[in-house]
DNA sequence: CTTGCCCCTGACACTAGTGTCAAGTTTTAC
DNA sequence: GTAAAACTTGACACTAGTGTCAGGGGCAAG
């Protein structure tokens, strides 16, 4: 597929696929001119993808991890699964930062409908 | 209190502090000669501002909700109530997906455990 | 009075992902 | 074969909160 058709499938706009690829976070083939021709996998990883951005991973981040997910129980993942239990933790940890500020919120909001 | 013991109680910068008052979220009497002076309430706003911003809150957006927060319970705060009900619901979306994210680390986690 | 520390404003830099434009090439459709 | 649509690289802009530096003023202790 090519990048348009990657684009459309997952909402990514062809400047971030290029910008991922760019990070290593993708890779794709070329054809003889030079466009880039994806593997229908590259789909659920660009979701991914997606996701730990949205975790407030950045790109140099996931790339520390990508071991763990391109080869699982490797041993060249010492390292990688290092910063994924690390990233894990920092996560658990904002989520529950989160959620005490969504108390407060709902607390504010409560005092401010008794009008 | 002045602008650099407010830093030290709240672990904020004094560049970030004079960000905030320039945005319009906090606000400090001035000496004669042009220094801040802030009231002791300034500490818990400072850290609840914080706490806003980590929860993805930009400055604009917050200084749409602060009469809720200055002045609850009073008709001026319609628009203000909107935005932090509007807030916290994107707060709730967010945090179920942080969730979800959470157990897709936790499964690379495992899948990486069994070496 | 002077030394040292704190404060003032204004300006510029940085990050990091994304938008957008330009100029040129390739593919597709008719 | 020609026009439209899609692709290429490269460059520059933007956001928004923060760091940092420059040049100047304020104030207490010795």
């Amino acid at each position: 597929m090519r990048i348009g058709e990657l684009a459309a499938a997952t909402g990514v706009s062809a400047r971030s696929l290029r910008y991922y690829e760019q990070q290593g976070l993708i890779s794709s083939e070329r054809t003889p001119s030079g466009q880039r021709i994806y593997a229908e996998s590259v789909v659920s990883r660009v979701t991914f993808l997606q996701r730990l951005f949205s975790a407030g991973l950045s790109s140099r981040t996931i790339r520390n991890l990508l071991p763990c997910i391109d080869t699982p129980s490797e041993e060249s993942t010492a390292a990688s699964l290092d910063t994924l239990v690390r990233e894990r933790d920092r996560l658990v940890a904002h989520i529950d930062d989160l959620v005490y500020t969504r108390g407060r919120l709902e607390q504010l909001i409560e005092a401010n409908l008794d009008s």
